[in-house]
DNA sequence: CGCCGAGTTGAACTGAATCAAGAAACGTGG
DNA sequence: CCACGTTTCTTGATTCAGTTCAACTCGGCG
């Protein structure tokens, strides 16, 4: 799960029959207004496509590469989200909520990506049936994300966190920086290195 | 904001024209679809509404009361989600995965609400086009109560989470044992009760 | 009245944070 | 290709918030 298995010179049209087949079925009308409504990006590696107090109100597909979401806390760095090919991402609290951005959005890779405003993904829920499951669906995704990450942030040690996460997105820690992947997990650098000491292990 | 303002008595045509009205907008046939596929239940305070392992297919809107979503961990029952008048609530592995329910669904108060099964619900998605912008809004509004919990339960001090709780759900301490409240929070009850006293505080 | 569950308080313990210092890896220019 | 500075990661010593376990208080109710 989660390999890097897309071209990356994929065009707009084969992106979106990408996301059709994926997760839900799109008219010919809803796939033509999507793909009006969409701009392909690309972003070198460290890049900031969002910054904290913007108003952020764009929903991105990634097609390559790897995006995270993070916010600062007391000059910190906390890593809030990460997505990979093939997942939707944006910073969540602005796009639903149309307010300023808390959230940095940051290409870990270099990364390809779908962006859409959000009043064009509103409007394209509204006008077509089945662009709004398509958004029912990656929400419902996402919710369960979130779920499943709060049972393991809530009761589980660092070391069951970690674990859990190698499980879960095994091709996370081979992608993503280990300070980026501590405060994702709730935990301090140092600690992480600790846990993934062998010698530490109990 | 979460305050018991509803009649306890409503017909269900009245209950959907109030989700039409809160939520989302639904047209006629779909109202009359809806009220054709739920059924209205009250439960006794305690009642156990689904057992964990069940295959719970059901969403709930809670009408009157309130309901809690909680799993057992080594024997101690950790409080998941707890949800009020007018909010929707499910056991929602189960409800999206087509799992086992890892969860117990229990009435905190005498509770009246309506029940749904996912495969009505789906349906309904399916046919009208304001049943899935329903279900996607509640949806969202589920994935950002999680979001905000992450952001608490991730790095703040067990005060911390306490007092953001209050905050934001100050009803919440009003009608939920302590004991329900510690685990939500992620804390044991003998902390909960140490940073309640405020001879402790800071 | 006495029991029982819910909540409080106390003392000892512990997992992870913090602070501080090295080691390894990484990239850039000479 | 190597020397360098910078960033990333590791290791060690100390500290602390919150857990655990155990005893106790309080209020409701048969």
């Amino acid at each position: 799960m989660h390999i890097p298995n897309t071209d990356p010179d994929l065009t707009i049209e084969q992106i979106i029959d990408g996301i059709s087949n994926q997760y839900q079925s799109l008219s010919i009308d809803c796939k033509l207004d999507f793909g009006k409504n969409v701009t392909l990006k690309k972003v070198e590696k460290g890049r900031i496509i969002v910054k904290e107090g913007q108003y952020s109100d764009k929903l991105y597909f990634i097609v390559e590469g790897c995006i995270r979401v993070y916010y600062l806390k007391e000059g910190k760095e906390i890593s809030d989200w990460f997505a990979f090919e093939n997942e939707f991402v944006s910073s969540i609290n602005s796009f639903f909520l149309s307010i300023p951005s808390p959230h940095y959005v940051q290409a870990v890779e270099d990364t390809t990506f779908l962006e859409i405003t959000r009043e064009d993904a509103f409007k394209l829920m509204e006008t077509h049936h089945s662009f709004e499951s398509l958004a029912r669906k990656a929400i419902t995704q996402i919710m369960l994300q979130l779920q499943s990450r709060i049972v393991s942030l809530q009761f589980e040690t660092a070391q069951q966190k970690y674990d859990n996460l190698l499980l879960i997105r095994p091709d996370f820690v081979q992608r993503v920086p280990l300070s980026y992947i501590a405060s994702f997990l709730g935990i301090t650098m140092e600690t992480l290195s600790r846990i993934r000491n062998p010698k530490n292990r109990i």
